[in-house]
DNA sequence: GTCTATAATTAGATAGAC
DNA sequence: GTCTATCTAATTATAGAC
């Protein structure tokens, strides 16, 4: 691997961990095993290289919704496997914890990537919800764009709590009950 | 106001803002408008402020839910007025967000209001939903605990959301979409 | 209780040799 | 491309006068 390409790695480690403010220059040039001259040869600065790392945590994480989103079944499987896929729920999302670092949002050009992933797997997420309403899989009214949100608002939600309490239990607790309330298997109504 | 109030309610502002890894000793001073030496007097560091820090900033969160929580009416009513509460939501929750910050997380003593105060929470929220399920209103086969886990988990990951978005929007959107859910105004069996 | 030194360490770089 | 100074400011305190 290239210095350039241990860096990105080291900070995108470092940023999932810590964060942005928690990250400093020096821990990154640890981290990878670059001196300081190396890191300011290949980057600018620490926002530069943060800017490096967090567009390609963000195509990462896009790539692995599509990866369970795209897996065939009814609308319902899908989203199930979206919600159950593997995840290191302690660690919490890479990119959903940087909406909590006070210079990502201060930065238009760090917080577009977080935003536009997030913004990509609701709009992902509403296609299919839309297509559960077309086929009858799923009986409204109910906004596919709501659902969308509320499916990735209790994802990163359940990060939260499973990091709170100090174990994953939470978040799968989270999940279940959405896919309770999703489920088109069973009559829920009053 | 004390001068220890002051040094507690910055440290509150701050924490909410920038998080504890990204809030200096030297910060809290200037916007409590106290010296260094008054700071060190009344607390031992800046763990032990910030612990004080947290835990009124936890017994007010939970002060603030168990007021919509309590409002009367159906269980529906009280979930959607703790739902549709008035929030800073671009501020994001100043409990919640503490579960990105590494060190907090890494301190038994600094993560123990924040973990209390969602397991209280879920807790709270899961006595409301067996009421509406003893009652009928809600027709399960759905578990409180779960439930009370998604309700939680929505509004902290609509604060996620609506951070990168940077608008409201995208909270309020995920509120909608659980509302739908829970709804039990309309059928949607399919 | 509050204030002003003082200080060791880190943050975030720049400069210039190799 | 990488390395070793060098640098200014901030961080997180401690010491001791007032």
């Amino acid at each position: 691997m290239t210095t350039s390409e241990r860096l990105i790695e080291a900070t995108r480690e470092l940023l999932w961990e810590r964060g942005y403010v928690g990250t400093s220059p020096k821990a990154i040039q640890q981290a990878a095993g670059a001196g300081q001259g190396s890191m300011y040869h290949h980057f600018a600065g620490k926002p530069d290289l943060a800017l490096a790392a967090i567009r390609r945590t963000a195509e990462e994480m896009r790539a692995t919704a599509e990866g369970a989103l795209n897996g065939g079944g009814s609308a319902y499987a899908r989203v199930e496997a979206y919600l159950l896929r593997e995840r290191a729920v302690l660690r919490g999302c890479p990119v959903g914890r940087l909406t909590m670092d006070p210079d990502v949002m201060a930065s238009e050009e760090l917080r577009a990537p977080v935003d536009e992933t997030l913004d990509w797997l609701r709009g992902r997420l509403a296609g299919i919800a839309q297509e559960g309403l077309d086929s009858g899989e799923l009986a409204g009214p109910l906004d596919p764009a709501e659902l969308a949100a509320t499916i990735v608002a209790t994802v990163q939600g359940g990060y939260v709590l499973a990091r709170a309490s100090g174990s994953p239990a939470a978040f799968d607790t989270a999940v279940r009950g959405l896919l309770s309330l999703l489920s088109p298997r069973t009559s829920r109504t009053s």
